[in-house]
DNA sequence: CTTGGGTCCTGTGCGC
DNA sequence: TGCGCACAGGACCCAA
């Protein structure tokens, strides 16, 4: 589910309530995600203080005063959701927010020493967590091999020019390798390129420099706006609070099969790559 | 090494 | 209304 942009949405929720906290309570309902929680999760976390809630690539982070980091990856369906202490009641069915999710996938839950209570929901529990000793966080398999983060210094069109040389893969199967720019899924690489008017099925590796920079800046350009739009909520993804992001109304190419381009007019097409859809104008994407 | 396909899991929306 | 199938924001694992 959640790409850079929700991930960066969810952390910013979460700092408030978590940072500077001490968790008093951690209860785990199911440790079957996608991987099995760590051992001794609970009795690692309770008592411990929270410092610092990061992002890297679509993990989160919370750096933790027991020299350990928590780790979370969303998956497809993971979401977080905040009840505060003192509970803003908000009247049912208002738009702009999202259906409760089902209690039945409420897996973990986390309560602080403010009594704010964090529940982690996750119907298809694609989702994972660890703790990690924050010295050796770089070494763990889920870091090693990550590549720059698409908002930092790092990446740019020199970058995906080293990244993409010699490749037959097709360009939008390399920018959802995370070796190669760690945080994109498909919305935002479908999103990408149609603006950079690159095609998608073009090899990685047989894409001009001046493309690859404007590339890399339309990337940055995305993925900053959807953040600005609080993420994009199609199915689970909502705001710790509930909100709904609004990226989704911004999409240009995405979920989008078969309405005119906004550019050209043609009908947008639904392709399979990789097993994945992508939506693309076979006109103006070059 | 690179690449594509299958896989994990549950829910939803569509055509019949 | 019900059924079966395709598909969904991820990414690991394995075979070619």
């Amino acid at each position: 589910m959640p790409e850079l942009p929700e991930v960066e949405t969810v952390r910013r929720g979460l700092e408030p309530v978590l940072a500077g906290r001490r968790l008093r309570r951690i209860e785990t309902r199911r440790s079957d995600l996608r991987f099995p929680l760590p051992r001794r999760f609970r009795e690692r976390l309770e008592g411990a203080r929270v410092g610092r809630l990061d992002r890297r690539a679509k993990f989160l982070l919370a750096e933790l005063d027991t020299g350990e980091v928590f780790v979370s990856h969303l998956g497809m369906s993971g979401r977080y959701v905040v009840h505060p202490a003192e509970a803003p009641e908000r009247a049912l069915g208002d738009p702009y927010f999202a259906a409760p999710p089902d209690p039945a996938h409420t897996h973990v839950v986390f309560e602080t020493d403010r009594g704010d209570r964090i529940e982690y929901n996750d119907p298809r529990r694609f989702g994972y967590m660890d703790l990690v000793a924050a010295d050796a966080i770089g070494l763990h398999p889920w870091f090693l091999d990550l590549g720059p983060e698409p908002l930092g210094g790092v990446f740019s069109g020199e970058h995906l020019s080293e990244a993409f040389k010699g490749k037959q893969q097709s360009v939008k199967s390399a920018l959802l390798d995370q070796r190669v720019v760690a945080g994109l899924g498909n919305i935002y690489v479908c999103e990408a390129l149609f603006r950079a008017r690159v095609d998608p099925r073009r090899p990685a590796g047989r894409i001009a420099r001046p493309r690859l920079d404007r590339l890399a800046q339309t990337v940055r350009d995305v993925l900053l706006e959807a953040i600005e739009a609080g993420g994009s909520s199609l199915r689970d993804y909502a705001r710790t609070d509930g909100a709904l992001g609004y990226f989704q109304h911004r999409f240009q190419i995405y979920d989008r099969e078969s309405e005119p381009c906004v550019n050209c007019g043609r009908k947008i097409h639904r392709i399979t790559q990789a097993g994945r859809s992508t939506f693309c104008c076979v006109h103006c994407q070059r």
